[in-house]
DNA sequence: ACCTGAACACCGTTCAAGT
DNA sequence: ACCTGAACACCGTTCAAGT
């Protein structure tokens, strides 16, 4: 990126994260190389440990600013409402980031906007009265959810009509007849595309749960 | 492996698997490289391709082996509790393996055992007379909290003692002022380490849930 | 039929050298 | 202060050659 005067504006850790979350949007996180992003950069690969510690150290800098884009609603009186919208905002953040979801469930170390969403999550649950034991199982059951569903969701990475043409020529030759309900699971795909909603369902059905059992205990 | 008169017995699909598995559990999935696990069975890597098309192959055989593991409860009155057995045992399969959960939800070819467990899966929840749109939300909400508990359960692939020396160290470095509620999620899971159980409370809030819109439709 | 050696096009990472 | 070239120890995969 040579500025007018023929030198280069110097790269900094912020244009590598953001090349590096544009690069694994566009081609899949797989493209994503210490080389590749050099290139991406106008610059070769190893220019970017100037910038990063590691490889480690960009994916984790990447996915903090993933974190950054999921609302956290704050002081809201009601937990679930609360709860539900960081749900569908985390869940939509890793559909616009395809390659995100997986590795939010791998990573060890977490970034400040990581931990804020950590901190605010568990917050919403303490403050609206849940036990500690409760409040535990409640939280990993919901970011489970969150990221189970994810990382399902992005197993079909495939335009709409793609997707019917590719599946009606895999029906073709699929063995219906050892596999009924494979079968048909997979026409009930075709069919209801864009019906969605699948991940709410089970958020509410977490959700409806949860408030269950707090009011109990 | 050179038998008694100093030949070898020949490789088959089978052992390459098996010695896959075996290496992915000892060491990590990274350390299953064709060459590694070549070395492993005394041969080249380039031998490997003489019994799988490439490596997704061998992963998608691995995996599949992985699904033959897991206990299919056929023929139960009771879709709950058939389900339930189905889920604890594909939830400790994962555990036993942890290399196998995040394989399982980025595969996209799935083998005869993987079929076998999803046509099971499937035809008990319609016999149980869900109807095909709740039907396939059920089957996804559930699927999703399996693969979602594992990932999870295996980011603290900590031996017990190992994990709470780790942990007491972190947290004395850990800016708990900023983030008090995750310095207090922390120390619960150091404290109530063993107690478990989060992913069975999680799935039959789940079924629990399943059930009354069964009944209701 | 099965395995090997050499080759190709890639990786992450280090480090001395350049400006 | 920032970038490059060369090097090291790896990858997956192909293919002609060996037995």
């Amino acid at each position: 990126m040579p500025k007018p005067d023929g030198r280069r504006v110097p790269l900094n850790r912020d244009r590598v994260l953001e090349a590096g979350i544009a690069l694994a949007d566009a081609e899949g996180i797989a493209a994503v190389s210490m080389r590749r992003l050099g290139q991406a950069l106008g610059v070769k690969g190893m220019a970017l440990y100037n910038h990063v510690d590691n490889k480690q150290d960009l994916l984790d800098g990447m996915l903090d600013r993933i974190a950054e884009e999921i609302e956290l609603p704050e002081g809201s009186r009601d937990w679930r409402e609360g709860t539900r919208r960081r749900a569908v905002s985390a869940y939509t953040a890793f559909l616009r980031h395809p390659w995100s979801a997986s590795l939010w469930t791998a990573s060890i170390t977490l970034g400040p906007a990581r931990m804020r969403y950590l901190d605010t999550a568990l917050r919403g649950l303490r403050e609206a009265g849940f036990p500690p034991d409760l409040l535990d199982r409640a939280f990993h059951t919901i970011e489970n959810h969150i990221t189970g569903h994810a990382l399902q969701a992005l197993d079909f990475p495939l335009a709409p009509g793609e997707m019917r043409q590719i599946g009606e020529d895999y029906l073709r030759t699929f063995p219906a007849g050892r596999y009924p309900d494979v079968a048909a699971h997979i026409r009930h795909h075709l069919h209801h595309r864009g019906s969605g909603g699948g991940f709410e369902f089970g958020l509410d059905l977490i959700l409806d749960g949860l408030e269950r059992m707090r009011t109990a205990a």
